[in-house]
Parts: structure tokens; sequence; C-alpha cells
DNA sequence: GCTTTCGCTTTGCGGCGCAAAGTTCTCCGC
DNA sequence: GCGGAGAACTTTGCGCCGCAAAGCGAAAGC
């Protein structure tokens, strides 16, 4: 039946779940956005950002040009597969309790 | 856009998702059962259906006629209910990432 | 210029997943 | 019938990780 150990304990974890999913709908995201849009307080946003961009799952980009910092994240290739594999697995799960 | 908090942690943490992922597809499962389709060790296993019991999410039931004991679970009507949820949550989800 | 606010970052604690060791039986060989 | 193997859980201990509270440096207001 389903592979359950197939599911990234990476992306599974219920706060970077929500994290890639917003990843995946639009391209790039500020820190301040990610933070309003999941209510997470800041030291957990940054360490779950950190252990997505220490996975190559998301690149971080800080753009100094304006009178305040502001960095934002995106996925990579391989943040972009990974979650769509996930995603998947997700689906057959949801299809395999309702058969 | 999908309320993350929803997300029920028993449920959703990985090995917990695939117990009930099982237990949702057929109504007895003996422990021996749920063990070698998981491939979980006795630990592990056991400590996860605790937790399961003591939510009350699963209704443990042990069998002494044998020889040996036979420790049997199936889903209480909260536990279906709270699984059910948990899987619409998923598939709004799979749906989201995908718009 | 001194304080407040912004935008992250670091630290500490508590909880939990996991496997290895322990326990209580039953069965089998002799 | 007794000792040892093995089944079926159970307990214990370690290590990781999510989370929020405290920290910190730079810009903005007064």
């Amino acid at each position: 039946m389903i592979d359950f150990d197939q599911l990234d304990k990476l992306i599974h974890e219920k706060s970077r779940l929500s994290i890639m999913t917003l990843l995946a709908t639009r391209d790039d995201w500020a820190f301040q956005d990610l933070k309003a849009e999941l209510g997470l307080s800041d030291g957990n946003l940054i360490t779950h950002m950190r252990t997505l961009v220490n996975a190559a799952y998301v690149k971080e980009t800080c753009d100094e040009s304006g009178s305040r910092p502001r960095t934002t994240y995106r996925l990579t290739a391989a943040g972009r597969k990974a979650f769509k594999a996930h995603i998947d697995l997700l689906e057959a799960i949801v299809k395999a309790s309702r058969g």
C-alpha cells in the first residue's frame, strides 16, 4: 500500500508544510508576510526557514537596498520537486482512506 | 486560506497518520499486524497506540481467550471523525498547492 | 541623541519519537 | 517437570526539535 516512510519529515512537520504550501502558491515571500500569514512567532519561523534553506529546498535572498532589510524566500527546483512528491503522497493517503 | 492550526498534531505525526490510515481501512487491527504492516518497532508502536487510546481516538481490546494474548485496536467514533476532518484538510492542502 | 520600533537571531526549555533493554508469560525439547 | 527459547507487549533513556522569550543591531521618530 502506501509507503509512509517516503513522507519527507522536513516537509511534513505542520508549520513547514504550511510554509511550503504558501511558497508553492506564489514565487516570492517576505519574512514578514509569511509571519503575518501563518501567525508564527519570529523565532519559530526563522528556525523553520533555516531548516528549509539548509535542506536546499528554499533560497533566501536579503535585499538591503531599502532603508530596512527585507529577506525573501522562494522554492528551489529541488524544493518544488520534493514538495510535489509530498503532495502526491498526501493525495494517495486521502484516496486510500476513502476507498 | 487554509487554517493549518486545525491540523491535529496527534494525527498529523507521520507514524500515527499511517496508523490511523490503516485503522480507517479495516475495522480491527491486531498489534502484530500493525507492526508488520508499518515496520515499526514494538516500543515505538505501543507508545503511539497509547497516545491514540489516551486521546480516545482508538479503543484497545485485549483478547485473552487464546493461548497468547492478542491486542486489537479499532477507531472510536471520535477517532473516525477527527481523522476525517484531518483528511479533509489534507485534501484542501493538496488542492491549494495545485491551484 | 535618546528612545522606540523594526527585523531578524540566539538561547533554553519542554515534549516527543525512537530503539534498546526489560518483563511476563507460553511453548518445546529432554 | 524443568530450563531455555521465543512471543507479546512494556518501560526506560537518549537525543532531537518545535516553540517562545529574551537579545541585538540598525533605522526612525521626537
